[in-house]
DNA sequence: TCGGTATGCTGACTCTCACAACAAACCCGA
DNA sequence: TCGGGTTTGTTGTGAGAGTCAGCATACCGA
């Protein structure tokens, strides 16, 4: 009676398992490097040379990495191949928001191969998002080479997405609620998709490319039109909470006295530090995040200014409560609270560490995030890269042409 | 060259830890459990037969658990002998907390053998902790039978432990800063030590084996004089940060027109949920939190009701910001804030469901915690089982009347 | 008493990695 | 240009770990 295993139970470990973290940490390795030596994956991995030989072979036929000539280094002894992720696999990312769905292709490796921004004149509804994505994808399937397999497709969504049930419970920028966008992308496409909220893809993708590169522990706050969000790594593992529903940022306390939130209370970080508030305060509505930069550089009129002091204070406060609960090595900023980082950084800084607990403040860095609007597709394709990399040679992967399944 | 590891490195499997992992889980589930059957832990671990047999004869031999004879059941088939820990394998654990010192000795499987409270007139110095644990230790060891062997000691600091150097950075109720405990207990004891802030290490506990139990989303808060302490556990791993300086949430702000805090900002969870105030309205200084039920339950005057009212609001604003946070499937209360939660439980749950996030808070179940008093030792000596239970029969074990290492 | 069922135990088999020995490819100095 | 020193790739052997099948064991129920 082999009942299935109950709810959060660690399996045993078989011997083919050893085998399989093995390879998948190979190429995670290469993945996250952009490229390794063999010499380098067998100190890195400490496994023995031979083994790491065989199993970068295996890598090898699965088509996941290429072999290339050693280059040349100033170094004694015989020189070792270099490891790459093999270009030609890839994942789709789909992030619909309110102005239409952005859509792109990232390579193995973590290279943004194509973006493209389809403009929708109201927020996109998800019959909208499964035609552009379907629309897309048959324009990368006549446009790349007959080689290219997809590994996956990565939605990021702006709210809050049921990770049990695969919904999305409720994006209120989009006027989404309970919608079951995984099964419907799925239909369209006929590739396998997973979805995330988008600051927590955001959060993945800088820590391990951007911004947190190298650290375990990050916090991630990005403000859009959508509102604020935000995404945290801690210990290496992301925050999700249950369902993943967890590292709602933009709702935490900041001011009891402040202005009401959707969400139910009174001065949320969300409602204190808030794009629309600029605009009113600029004058100009809908300035967009790539233009805020050169609204704040342009010597703002003094109310601009209070009103960029008054969310920095917010801001600080906010981030000081995040390094409290945290303890990040590093806080990214992105979207417009990324451009008012660069805007009020020394009144930001200044504060958070005023107000930041005993030795928890003293070491973060507080940073622009690095990525930019490359951060959301590359986070998504990491979610749909994630099966592969954790199980390298088992995962089917897709070819583009027809879309049929291809032996790995 | 076989340079040490680099920094996050994650190894390869060798083939011998894949028998290490899993000695490792079964030990886990006979600790966590209290008992289970082998053929239990063969459906459990999904392993076969043969291996869990081979795998719990060597954690036999090493003698961290016992098979006992199979318990009548009324099931057809073959009876199975019943797995569990050792009771003679146990944990020291050391709590210096302002009113003095609390030692115990915790057997493997979680139960409290023995606890002890030394009172200090004045919060205890590093140097009595270390004293009254040396003493506490020689109790022990005259006392406890010749077989009791003891894996290490797990220290409870109410303040910042900086994992990295073993030192308390600073405790601020003990008037500690910057001492290294570690290495003063371990010269005391002649002991491995481990150390960690007590309540990480009481969240741990409650979500090990109390009202946490089965989930890997706990949110913790414990009041004491000692302030406002927290512990999370998020997707299955505590939140540490940085050096281990995370959780500290009682410092997450609440009302910036509230009162001055330690830690430099105005109005932190810490300043407006506290024992002390409740302390002032009473008119009783020094109610013990053992004292404080029978205090709420005993009709309050006017203005202590109040006073509770007021801390039960804050509360549910700390506990709402929380919930955004990290979407725990539990928040448990313990110290002062337990007692709060029995006198103004309806309160603070209204209060928490209509300031939290769409379907955040909908779930979320607000508790007491369980394990009261045995929380944090038995969360220290979880700390100190930490190397036995990851790599069972390579742990060396230590004698408890010679203190000498002994061969497992 | 006997069939059904679940479990413990044993030995053969497979998978995986480590290791040693050898070959290959580079640097450097004579 | 050659040979020693060094580092790495390659190959075959060996040891450790889990699986599996078959048999023995122990319980239930008719």
């Amino acid at each position: 009676m082999r009942d299935e295993l109950s709810d959060r139970t660690v399996r045993g470990s078989r011997n083919e398992e050893t085998r399989q973290r093995n390879l998948s940490l190979l190429l995670n390795a290469v993945h996250a490097s952009g490229q390794l030596t063999r010499s380098e994956l067998t100190h890195h991995s400490g496994l023995n040379r031979s083994t790491v030989g065989a199993l970068v072979g295996d890598l090898v036929d699965a088509g996941l990495v290429v072999e290339a000539e050693p280059q040349a280094t100033r170094q004694a002894g015989r020189p070792s191949p270099v490891v790459r992720p093999n270009a030609d696999v890839v994942s789709v990312s789909v992030n619909p928001d309110v102005s239409g769905v952005v859509c792109a292709v990232v390579g193995l490796g973590g290279a943004v191969l194509l973006r493209e921004a389809v403009l929708t004149p109201q927020p996109p509804t998800p019959e909208d998002t499964a035609l552009i994505a379907r629309d897309f994808l048959s324009k990368v399937a006549s446009e790349s080479s007959a080689t290219t397999r997809i590994a996956g497709v990565g939605i990021a969504i702006p709210g809050v997405v049921d990770e049990q049930t695969d919904t999305v419970r409720v994006a209120p920028h989009l006027n989404w609620v309970d919608v079951p966008l995984v099964s419907l992308i799925e239909e369209a496409l006929a590739l396998p998709v997973r979805m995330a909220n988008d600051a927590t893809l955001g959060v993945m993708a800088e820590s391990m490319f951007g911004a947190g590169a190298g650290s375990g522990d990050v916090v991630y706050l990005n403000g859009s039109t959508s509102g604020l969000g935000g995404g945290v790594v801690s210990g290496g593992h992301i925050v999700k909470g249950v369902r993943g529903f967890g590292a709602e940022l933009g709702h935490i306390l900041i001011d009891p006295c402040g202005t009401v939130c959707g969400c139910g209370r009174t001065g949320c970080l969300e409602t204190e530090v808030n794009i629309q508030r600029v605009w009113e305060v600029a004058g100009q509505g809908n300035v967009s995040i790539d233009e805020l930069d050169r609204l704040y550089a342009d010597r703002p009129t003094a109310a601009l200014g209070a009103e960029l002091d008054r969310q920095a204070d917010a801001l600080a406060a906010g981030i000081a409560s995040l390094i409290s609960v945290f303890a990040p090595a590093r806080v990214i900023l992105g979207g417009h609270v990324g451009a008012l980082l660069d805007a009020r950084g020394d009144r930001i800084r200044d504060a958070v560490l005023a107000q930041s607990f005993a030795p928890l403040g003293d070491e973060v860095s507080l940073v622009r995030n690095a990525l930019r609007e490359r951060m959301v597709p590359i986070g998504a394709a990491e979610l749909a890269f994630g099966p592969l990399l954790a199980d390298p040679v088992n995962t089917p992967l897709f070819a583009v042409g027809s879309l049929n399944s291809v032996a790995n």
